[in-house]
DNA sequence: CAGCTGACTTCGGCGATCGCAACTCAGGGG
DNA sequence: CCCCTGAGTTGCGATCGCCGAAGTCAGCTG
């Protein structure tokens, strides 16, 4: 990857700006990606999001109430018959858009920190091929680091 | 997505050895991807990474030990005239493998985070086309979310 | 050889996160 | 009517990661 234009020098504004710096505001925590895991696995309920994660409850409830903010899970109210309403939590479209994000760190994790892999797979389901994920534009073309170019955009050169 | 045989009662082993679990591990620190960010971008040297970050210098020097260690990078020994030798930090290839996980972060936060984008954009050099990462098969189709399914792999089946 | 500079390292303190345990609160069962 | 259970909430102490400032140490500069 190389770097285009005026960016090397990129101190201030730029930095408070990042992406990446508002993303680990996001998954910052420990316990967001366990949650998001869980969601993604198809985990709905409070109990089964403890359980699952290990997790205390006030975590799993801070974290899970963080998402339910952040729009990337929604809270939908359910009965089970002989017990009073309560709300599970289902991914939001925008909470999918976290998919790559797990499974990249799901794939790297396999790939160097797993001797043997790790005990659950993600498959294509009906073929069982194995899942990964890589840049690519949008058309679909798969693309190496060294394809790659960050360019400064131009709505930010002046301010 | 959706889970295929005993895997939803998956706790104890299975979750210790979760591979999100042990990539938390690496990332959960806000500085280690910061740092990872700025390798990407092709900075090597230590006070580059402290400026370009906003790291201290102790938390700048940890994290870049810590990678080091995990082979994410590799101290070079290099010498600027009329300096004693230092060491920089290039990317080695298991360290270039953690690129989907910081791409993914960045085009997610662009997309929900950031109203207008941020400053910097990853695209395709020459074309200047934008640059996504999504989950596809190792023969390079893309995959949706309900392509997918999670399955327990044998050798964990049994102790 | 005395001071300066660049490249880190060390130290003290602070805020966020986490685990544990106890508490709440509503509905169901006996 | 009392206890049980499921679904959380609250409080407390411990830990972690971070920051700012000060200290260290090697080589250049005068």
């Amino acid at each position: 990857m190389t770097l285009e234009g005026a960016v090397t020098d990129r101190r201030g504004r730029l930095v408070e700006h990042c992406s990446i710096t508002k993303a680990i505001a996001v998954v910052g925590a420990r316990a967001t990606l366990l949650v998001l895991r869980e969601a993604f696995y198809g985990t709905t309920r409070f109990d089964e999001f403890v359980d699952r994660t290990d997790l205390s409850p006030g975590v799993a409830a801070a974290r899970l109430e963080q998402l339910v903010e952040l729009g990337a899970l929604a809270k939908q109210p359910y009965r089970e018959p002989g017990s009073r309403p309560r709300d599970e939590y289902v991914l939001t479209s925008m909470g999918r858009d976290l998919f790559p994000v797990v499974l990249a760190l799901m794939r790297r994790a396999d790939k160097h920190l797993q001797p043997d892999g790790g005990p659950l797979r993600i498959v294509e389901r009906g073929s069982g091929k194995p899942v990964s994920v890589a840049p690519h534009t949008d058309s679909g073309e798969p693309l190496d680091l060294e394809d790659l170019a960050v360019v400064l955009d131009e709505t930010w050169v002046r301010p």
